[in-house]
DNA sequence: TAGGTTTATTTGTCAAACAAATACTGAAAT
DNA sequence: ATTTCAGTATTTGTTTGACAAATAAACCTA
């Protein structure tokens, strides 16, 4: 016969009380900006002591979830998810994952072309005449040729993330915003000779006439033209950098 | 004249400590499941107290970057960044942003019917006899009638997870999955009559052969009809829901 | 009334200790 | 010789108690 045995929970009380409290955030039962009761309160509430409260404290702090603030009017709130926060979170992990070699590069290409050739069909529809000014401004700054390959780098990726924010849409632009960012480890592997700037440049242009005309087609066809190139160069980066391992 | 004042940390020392520790992981400083010195080590190499070591561990155990184990051969160890562990803590975050409202729900339905649009023309193309026979025993399990609404429900998500890992493309279907499984609670909002039930799993039928053909078109132009359904839905169980907290 | 000062409250940090888990060691029993 | 078991050392988990620092409100003085 089989003997039913209590679960026993052997992880840690501030893992638990931490669970406990995220529950009641995201369930609702606490409010955005409502106060927590005191670390003290807390402590005899759970019946542990107060660093273990504290430790728990602190891993909902890491994901935002809370903040604290001293002196009598202080206390723990309960912190509305601030996209931006969140994303810097998604954004680490993801990273961390593009690190570790989680994801193949052609993946990574296959895959923000499919995001990006979605952006630039909404972006022709929705994009306002501000964006059109953005971009132009990014265009402006990458004609520079006496741009440092990481600034220059980090004018594609603000030129990439005008695209999404033209499409209007906060859960796609947050999605894009967050893997474009967790993948500009990636992107500054490359480093472009200058007819290659120049043809990145055109393509941009190319993009940005094209989201003007509101021609979604053409634009789509720009970009997936810019990201095969970049498929290959990311190809050959790895291959170099292989070579590069191996040699030492 | 301009005087250069000090950066002045006011962050909390256990807040830098983690992020000192994580920079070290990200950066590779410290490699996958090596050993950190002891709390009482760090605690003398950082010359703060254990106490505030341990908050600072805490953050970096809730973001999955480290596990701690006891005893002689216990210690602090850096995890490998499982793609399931953080793909929890995005879906965590993202259901909460989702809850608070952050993105409206034809935001939503636009963005997942571009995913999934890409899922389906990949997985037409990559999708292996296996990926069919699972999509096949969720439609099975569909078809009951007496299946119960959330029954019904978490087979359909099953489904969608199915077309995402037939993509072959690992950040594409880590993206897809976090989505819809942050995405779970508002799909739960709507409860299908049985014609409606009759009316999607004829789509994931359709999308089935399509796929079995490894007709791309077909199998998209299936799930948009879906999706524009659930678009529908999703505006009447949102106004249903106004209408019945007003009423209270 | 305006201004600074005290004071109470709350989080941040520290110190020292004990509890609990766990692997290793070594002795006793088979 | 092998197995078993108790002991021991090490490390994280938890507690207690205290003090420091920040901060807003109350209070007091000019």
């Amino acid at each position: 016969m089989a003997i039913k045995f209590e679960p026993l929970v052997t992880e840690s009380l501030a893992k638990q009380i931490a669970e406990n409290i995220r529950k009641a955030i995201v369930k609702g039962s606490l409010k955005v900006d409502e106060r927590l009761p005191t670390e003290e309160e807390l402590a005899a509430r759970f019946e542990v002591s107060r660093p273990t409260i504290r430790e728990a404290l602190k891993r909902l702090a890491a994901q935002h979830l809370i903040r604290s603030r001293r002196g009598p009017t202080g206390g723990t709130f309960v912190n509305r998810p601030s996209q931006d926060e969140i994303r810097l979170n998604l954004t680490n992990a993801m990273t961390l994952l593009v690190g570790m070699g989680e994801f193949n590069l052609a993946d990574i290409a296959e895959t923000r072309q499919g995001l990006e050739t979605l952006c630039c069909r909404l972006a022709a529809e929705r994009r306002t005449d501000a964006h059109l000014v953005a971009l132009a401004v990014e265009l402006d700054i990458q004609r520079d040729p006496a741009l440092s390959d990481v600034d220059f780098c980090a004018s594609d990726v603000r030129f990439h993330r005008v695209l999404a924010d033209a499409t209007d849409n906060a859960l796609l632009k947050f999605i894009v915003l967050t893997v474009i960012d967790a993948l500009q480890p990636v992107a500054n592997m490359v480093v472009y000779q200058f007819r290659e700037r120049q043809r990145l440049v055109s393509q941009h242009e190319s993009i940005l006439a094209a989201l003007q005309a509101r021609d979604a087609d053409s634009a789509i066809a720009a970009l997936n033209e810019q990201i095969a190139d970049l498929g290959e160069k990311y190809a050959q980066a790895c291959t170099s950098r292989v070579r590069h391992n191996q040699s030492r």
